[in-house]
DNA sequence: ACTTGCGGGACCACCCGTTCTT
DNA sequence: AAGAACGGGTGGTCCCGCAAGT
C-alpha cells in the first residue's frame, strides 16, 4: 500500500493524491487504512515517502560505491535514473521535489522529511567527493551543484518525456565533477609542495 | 487574479490551488470568474501560468544581456532568484516545475505550455552561449546544466528556507560556464593556427 | 425568442431551461434579455407558453372546423400531432403537460396559465360535440377521455419515439366519439318519438 | 431515501430536483450518498423510478385481478389513482411521464426505463383483455386508449387539482372497455355459427 | 431605445478525508 | 478489519443586476 502511495504521490503530487485512489490501486478495504495509519493521509504520505527516500539513498550510495570515482558516480546515478524514468513511462522521479513543491507549508512533518532526504543524498555526495581528495568547502558546493543538477534534470526529462536528457547531463556532470577532482589534486600538490606551484 | 493564481499555485502546485482560494485573495467574486475565463479553472491556471512563464522569460533575457558574458548572466539570474525568493518568503520559485510535477498528465495544455516554456528559456541560455563563442552542440549541453542546475536549486532553496543555496549555486555555474567558455575559446583558436595549439 | 424558449422548454422542461441555453440558441445577446422581459426567465417562460398554448388552441379549432364530424376532427388532430412529432423527432409535445409536471407550485402564473389552456382546449371539443348533437353532460365526459387520451398519447408516442401510437390513438378515439355520436343521436330521437325507442 | 426521491422527482422533474433537497427531506447525510450511489444523481433517480414503478405495476395488476372484468379493473385503477391524488396533495401522478417530458434525451438509461415501465403496463392491459376474450389486436389498441387515457388523466387532475376528473375519466374508460369487449364476444360468436351472425 | 461587458452570489452535483459501528 | 456513515469543501452553473456604451 506505501508503494502505491508513492507512485501516486510521484504522479499527482500531495493534493492530487486522493486516498481513495490509493484504496483502489492497492486494493484495500477503506476502513482498515485508519487501522494502520491512525494518523489518516499524512501519516500514509509521510511513510511512504520515507520507504521512497530510502530506495533513492541506497540507490545512490551504491552508485558511488561502485563507481571508479565519484565523477563516474554521478553519471551513474543519471543513467539509473533515466533508465527508471523510462521503465515508468516517465513517472519516476524525485520522491520528494513534487511534495516540497505542492505540500510544504501545510504538513510540516513532511518539509523536515523532505529536507532530511536532500541533507542525506548531499552528504552522500559530500563523503565521496571528499574521500576522493577534495576539500570539504568544494565538495559541499560540488555536491549541490551536483544534486541541483540531478533534481532538475527529473523534472526536465519528466516534462519533456525524453530520458536521454538526463544521460547528457549525466556525461557534463561527470565532466565537471572530474576536473574539478582534477583541480582539487592539483591544489593538494602546491600545497605540499609550494615551489612547484602553477607549474 | 491571473497575479494572484500565480501565487497560490506556487505554494500549493495545481491540485492545491482552489479557486475559492484565488477568488478570495484576489477578492473577486465567485461569477465573474466564469466570463472571463469559460474555461474554468484550467483556463485560469492556464493563463496564469503564462503570464508567469513571460515574466520569466525576460527576466532571463534581461540577465543575460545586462552581463558581460553568459557566465556571468547566470550567476546574476541565480542572484536574482535569490533575491524573489527571500522576498517572497521562499514561495518564489519556477513557475513551471510545481506544475509538470503535479498536472502533467491530466491538464494536456498545461503540460505542453510547460514544456514550451523550458525550451523557450534553454534556447535564450543556448543563444547567450553562442553569441559568445560557443560551438552549438557545446551551448546545449551547458544550458541543460545550467536549466537543470537552476531549477534543482530552486527547489532545494525552497525545501531549506535558504537563498544562499541559489546564490553558491550562481557562483559554481558561472565558474563552470566560465571554463567552459574558456575551453571553447581555446578550441577555436586550435582550428585557426593548429601548430600553436595546447601551448 | 419566444419560440426559441418554447422549443426549450418541450425539450427540458422548466428546470432544465437554462436562460443561457436560450439565449445561445436564439442567438440574442444577454443583456437585452431583462429589458424586453423584466420579469426575468418566469416571464419569458409566461410568454412563450402563452405563445404555444395559442397555436395549438388554433389547430385544434381548425381541425374540428375543417373535419366532416367532431369524430373525424379529433382523428385528425391526432394526425397533425403526429406529424408534428415527426417532424420535430420527437420534441414536440403538449406545451403545457411538462410545466404542470414539473413547475406547478414554484410559478402560480404559469400554472394557471397550464389551468386555462386545458380548460380552452376542453370547451373547443365540448362546443364541437354539443354542436353534432351531443347533450352538454355526454360532451363534457366524452371530451374529458379525448383531451387526457391526446395528452397521454404525446407522452407515450414521445417515450416510444414512434408516431404511429398516435394514428393508431387518433383511430380509436375517432371509433368511441362516433360511437357516442351515434348514442347521442339515437337516444335524441328516443326523446321526440318515444314509442319507437329500442327499436 | 428512494422514496424520498420518487416524491421529489413527481413534483418537480428530473431537472427541479435537487439531491440536497432529496438529501434533507429524507434527513439522510450528505456524503454518505455517494457510497449508496457511486452513480451520483442519475442512479439515484434511476433506482427510485424503478422501485416507484414496480409499485405502479403491482398496483395495476392487483386491480385486474380482483375486477370482475378488465372493464371494472380499468375503472377500479382509475379510483385508486384519485384517491391516491387526494391523499398526496395531488402530487402523485405516473413516476414516468415526467422524466419522459423533461430528461428523456439526456439520461439515456432513465429513458429506457420509462419506455420499459409503459410497455409493462401496457402488457398487463392487454393480457387482461385478452384473457376477457378479446382478440389481441384489438386488445392492443383498447390498451393503447386506457393507458394514454390514464396518463392524460393523471396530467389533467394534478392541473386542475380535482380527483373527480380521473374518477369521471374511469367511468368512461371502463364503459367504453365494456362495449368493446361486448362487440369483441359477438364477433367471437359470430365466427363460431355464421348462420346466426347479426341476428 | 437597446445592447454590451462585467459583476454578484446562491446553489448544484460531486468528492474529500475521516470516523462510527459491527 | 471493514462496510457504512458523515459533513464540509470542490469546481462549476445558475439567474440576475448594473454600469457604460451605441
Amino acid at each position: 500500500m506505501l508503494q502505491t502511495t508513492a507512485r501516486v504521490l510521484q504522479r499527482r503530487g500531495y493534493h492530487g493524491t486522493a486516498v481513495s485512489t490509493v484504496l483502489d490501486e492497492s486494493e484495500a478495504p477503506r476502513g482498515s487504512l485508519y487501522f494502520h495509519f491512525p494518523g489518516g493521509k499524512d501519516q500514509m504520505v509521510v511513510e511512504a515517502t520515507r520507504l521512497a527516500v530510502a530506495k533513492v539513498s541506497a540507490a545512490l550510495r551504491k552508485s558511488f560505491e561502485d563507481a571508479v570515482d565519484p565523477a563516474r558516480g554521478v553519471r551513474d546515478y543519471a543513467e539509473l535514473a533515466a533508465k527508471l524514468m523510462e521503465e515508468s513511462d516517465f513517472t519516476f522521479g524525485c520522491p520528494v521535489a513534487g511534495l516540497i513543491l505542492d505540500a510544504g507549508e501545510e504538513v510540516p512533518e513532511l518539509a523536515s522529511i523532505c529536507r532530511e532526504a536532500l541533507d542525506e543524498w548531499s552528504s552522500v555526495t559530500v563523503a565521496s567527493l571528499k574521500s576522493a581528495g577534495m576539500p570539504i568547502g568544494r565538495a559541499r558546493a560540488l555536491a549541490l551543484v551536483v544534486q541541483a543538477g540531478i533534481e532538475g534534470g527529473l523534472i526536465l526529462a519528466r516534462a519533456h518525456r525524453d530520458a536521454r536528457l538526463l544521460r547528457t547531463l549525466g556525461l557534463e556532470l561527470e565532466a565537471i565533477v572530474r576536473a574539478a577532482l582534477r583541480r582539487a589534486a592539483r591544489s593538494a600538490r602546491k600545497k605540499k609542495s609550494p615551489r612547484r606551484a602553477r607549474r
